[in-house]
DNA sequence: TACTATACGGAACGATGGTTCCGTTTGTCA
DNA sequence: TGACAAACGGAACCATCGTTCCGTATAGTA
């Protein structure tokens, strides 16, 4: 009767956490439904941000609320759930980058990978500004790990002599929280770039990059120059 | 029975709009009332922001929600009026800078008017945002003619070579309206003061500035020091 | 194939919040 | 002071949304 405790993993959905805490294989059905939840689930949040509702996500995932909701017990839940995986991944990035040569460019390249991919979030920017993007206030989830790696970058682009002395964990996280969420209200989604280049520039000891011009495609880092 | 066309003004609460377009005197309890919801809906606004509700708003105010309709068809509209009155008084200081001797420091003091007034309220913060800040977007109200006088303090600084020739009305637009949404989600209000400094320095042709630390009272604007 | 635990769907519930409606009160003017 | 238009209050309405409940369907198994 005692079949081996199942390992579990955080990516896969072959298992339910129950009321007496131990994991349950899933039906294949619900294996099924559970996977499209999280799919549509992800296709909403990255849409409407926090505001994207239960029942839209029910139906986009073809099943009734009834169902998302054995699977998740609160939207909190879901949305905890949906943004953790599209931190697991930035968080690798951040961890990656800490073995860059170049400490600078490695905390920079950070930073513009965690801005696309929040731009095309609303979820997860919410989140950033929710929280305050902030340490302290974050709990147990995949958030704070990823602060701590970006703090990681940061001190060693530091060290390196590639961005101020003055500048704290917090300092990076607000700017962040702020460009992101400023960034749904930009008409254009190249300004944000801008902003990115602009703040980057901020933060950093060189004295002026040149910006990305206003309707280029983003991601060219121009060279250094004087304004 | 002919009494002249009053004169109408945008402080006056003394008259209300009526459906056939022409003004009415109101009743004495009636500008009470009207004036008492203006003050009760800034409070709420400021605290909450476009996330007070009417009901609130007319409790502060001693009033039913009726009267509140009576006056503001609509819940935008009341906003519109609140939003619009903290604004008059910051084009005025807007244009009055205008006339300054120096066009860098009069940009960059505008910017700190600017951010401090929407760190205290919150309705200003969530509209810059939700607008993106934006001289297309917004519509014929005192927002535009803010981001107007805010482009001639720009390119006045440009010209006096104290701010970088490549930045538009647009990125600094996005980015004020980043920091002040950015500024509700940070634990400590100081930490808005670090970031609206980081960002002058991403603006300026100056090196860098000391940034103010984090739990000086806010308001010092550091001498230009080399990071 | 038949049985049962598991899972499903979606109506219904309760809370919230903007808006409307109407019976009552009150300021104004003759 | 009396009459009436203007204004008032707040209950009621409606829409939205997170969450719960329960009768029904079905995957898994013997």
């Amino acid at each position: 009767m005692a079949n081996p405790a199942p390992v579990r993993s955080e990516s896969d959905h072959t298992f339910a956490a129950t009321v007496e805490g131990a994991d349950r294989k899933l039906r294949a059905d619900a294996q099924r439904n559970r996977a499209a939840i999280l799919v549509a689930a992800e296709a909403e949040f990255r849409a409407h941000g926090v505001d994207a509702s239960m029942d839209e996500i029910a139906h986009h995932a073809g099943v009734g609320v009834g169902t998302v909701y054995r699977n998740f017990p609160t939207k909190e839940a879901l949305l905890q759930a949906v943004v953790t995986s599209r931190l697991t991944p930035l968080l690798d990035a951040a961890r990656e980058a800490a073995d860059a040569q170049d400490a600078g460019e490695a905390f920079f390249a950070f930073l513009r990978l965690l801005s696309d991919e929040s731009a095309a979030f609303k979820a997860l920017a919410d989140r950033m500004a929710a929280s305050g993007f902030d340490l302290t206030a974050t709990k147990k989830d995949a958030m704070r790990d990823l602060l701590g790696a970006v703090g990681e970058l940061l001190t060693r682009a530091q060290r390196a002599g590639r961005v101020r002395s003055d500048i704290s964990i917090d300092d990076v996280s607000m700017l962040m929280a702020g460009l992101v969420q400023a960034g749904y209200a930009a008409p254009d989604p190249s300004m944000q770039t801008r902003c990115l280049a602009l703040v980057c520039d901020a933060l950093g000891t060189d004295v002026h990059t040149k910006l990305p011009s206003k309707d280029a495609a983003a991601g060219a880092d121009g060279a250094t120059v004087i304004s």
